[in-house]
RNA sequence: GGGCCGGUAGCUCAGUCUGGUCAGAGCAUCGGACUUUUAAUCCGAGUGUCCUGGGUUCGAAUCCCAGCCGGCUCACCA
């Protein structure tokens, strides 16, 4: 610790011995508050209301609790704003009602928690304030608070010392009860549909149900390498099998990858699965979840994204995927249905292909780099072609496509959903092409077969709509925020 | 991994181009004044591994090299 951090730190531990000394314990074990901040204010409010034309005001004592985070000393008289779960409220210190325990005052540092009691009244300010009668330390801080005007703006502090964060920016405080609130609207609106919530396994054997490199780690006992899950797909797909018709998980999913403004190494997904339903199924209840979510937690279905208006409200357009990239990028992949032409193709359109891809690497490219950023208001692309796609169901009328959507808002994809492939010959059969692609390029992810999946479904598994939803995105959405680290409380920074 | 930008007091930052009164400001802290303030105000004080290590120079926060850390961005990655 450097020199002054420590002196800084020295003062606020003589403070606190000091305190000792005066037989004030500095971490008592619990408080008697009646009030928070938001209540006392507004009990002030409803007394006014009925004492109409009357001066001063005055509640009943109430008693609140918080940190200090203003301290402004005028002598024989103090203020101080305490921050507690629902906000700030004033406090006013006098000597005259405080005696003895005012000099104390001085040795109560910004940052440190306190119970107040007092009745709440108005200042000529007209500022909602309690006029402390007693006042009790709840903890004595011993390290100080960001600065007070600008905060906190290191990015690296902020996401490092969350609480900081948390402490300083009532935007960060914000965001993270959104969240949480979101999360709950969503279990509502899952529960409320007949959908019953499980937790499967985070270590699994084979990382399977999705394309994407997985963390690797070991079982000393069992002397066996395991993997967090990638997805939660196909164990939720092994429950419709045992005949639990309509199921959901929400959980972290952890995909060894690149650490960027839109993608954190353990992220959030609501997946769930209905047996039969089909994607137009799920497409309904995609839209209707993030329009209810929306009004639980904002109030409203619009909400603002880098200064254009997002309109959450259903229908969300039905966008052929097919069509939209021709529109985009003049190609037809269905035309264009080997890697070398559509190789070829897309390097004529300036895409860099330079490295090794499959047909289904080169599409996916395609589509994020013409298609994506132009779905800003909420949108379903529909019907990929089946080699994206190894765990969705071909088409009923064209087996070079599958019954799958995405679903994305403000140029970014927040879900994916299919109608499930339940025919287990043919799922076999994809699983083990992804297999031969990964042999063949080599720096390509792929999925991969899972032979305890492939038993499961053998045993029948009826028609069934999926979905996977990021939650983490679909908060960035709400949030308005470009960056998925403002609404992870404890993000990964950049890998060293 | 590439490119660009950055790292100076506990926090927010100026100073670097043009080397030498450049170790600075505000907040916070400490002492003092003040009984309705709210970025309180006023008077006074202390505070540094200028990211690290080399180099150039009489002299480096400043210039050069290497490294570490961070941000943005491109690539990668659904």
């Amino acid at each position: 610790m450097s020199e002054p951090e420590n002196q800084l730190m020295n003062v606020r531990l003589e403070k606190l011995q000091r305190l000792r000394d005066a037989g004030i314990d500095p971490y008592p074990h619990r408080y008697d508050r009646t009030h928070t901040s938001k209540q006392a204010i507004d009990l002030l409010d409803q007394a006014e209301a009925e004492h109409e034309g009357e001066d001063e005001a005055r509640t009943e004592s109430v008693s609140v609790g918080g940190r200090i985070v203003r301290y402004r000393g005028m002598g024989r008289a103090t203020f101080a704003d305490i921050q507690d779960g629902e906000g700030k409220v004033q406090m006013l210190f006098r000597r005259n009602n405080l005696g003895e325990s005012y000099a104390t005052l001085k040795d109560l540092d910004i940052g440190d928690w306190m119970g107040a009691t007092g009745p709440v009244f108005r200042t000529r300010t007209g500022e909602a304030t309690v006029e402390v009668q007693d006042w009790t330390l709840l903890s004595k801080a011993v390290r100080g608070l960001p600065e007070k005007w600008h905060g906190l703006t290191d990015v690296e502090a902020r996401f490092r010392q969350r609480y900081l964060d948390l402490i300083a920016s009532e935007d960060s405080l914000r965001i993270a009860i959104m969240r949480s609130r979101a999360i709950s609207a969503l279990r509502r609106f899952m529960d409320g549909r007949g959908f019953m919530e499980v937790e499967t396994p985070m270590l699994v054997q084979v990382p399977a149900g999705g394309t994407a490199r997985p963390f690797a780690t070991h079982h000393n006992a069992l002397d066996r390498d395991l993997y967090l899950r990638i997805a939660t797909e196909l164990h939720l797909k092994q429950l419709i099998v045992g005949g639990i018709e309509k199921v959901y998980e929400i959980g972290r999913v952890f995909r060894n990858e690149g650490v960027d403004v839109t993608h954190n190494p353990e992220f959030t997904t609501m997946e769930s699965y209905e047996a039969f339903a089909d994607y137009t199924d799920v497409m309904e209840m995609v839209e209707q979840m993030v329009f209810t979510m929306a009004q639980d937690v904002l109030g409203s279905a619009t909400v603002e994204f880098e200064g254009t208006m997002i309109d959450l409200t259903p229908p969300w357009p039905r966008l052929d995927l097919h069509e939209e990239i021709e529109r985009r990028s003049g190609i037809d992949f269905l035309e264009a249905n080997d890697i070398e032409s559509l190789k070829s193709e897309m390097a004529a359109i300036g895409l860099d292909v330079g490295h090794q891809m499959s047909w289904g690497g080169l599409l996916d490219k395609l589509l994020s780099d013409t298609v994506e950023p132009h779905l800003v208001q909420p949108s379903f692309l529909v019907d990929y072609p089946v080699e994206m796609s190894p765990l969705a169901k071909k088409k009923r009328d064209d087996s070079r496509l599958v019954e799958r959507f995405e679903g994305f808002i403000a140029g970014m994809e927040v879900c994916n959903s299919f109608t499930e492939l339940n025919d287990p010959i043919d799922q076999r059969q994809r699983m083990e092409q992804q297999e031969q692609l990964r042999s063949r390029f080599e720096d390509e992810d792929t999925d991969r077969l899972d032979e305890e999946f492939l038993t499961a479904i053998e045993h029948g598994m009826p028609p069934t709509g999926g979905l996977g939803i990021g939650i983490d995105r679909l908060m960035m959405v709400f949030a308005g925020r470009r960056s998925i680290r403002e609404v992870v409380l404890f993000p990964q920074l950049r890998s060293r």
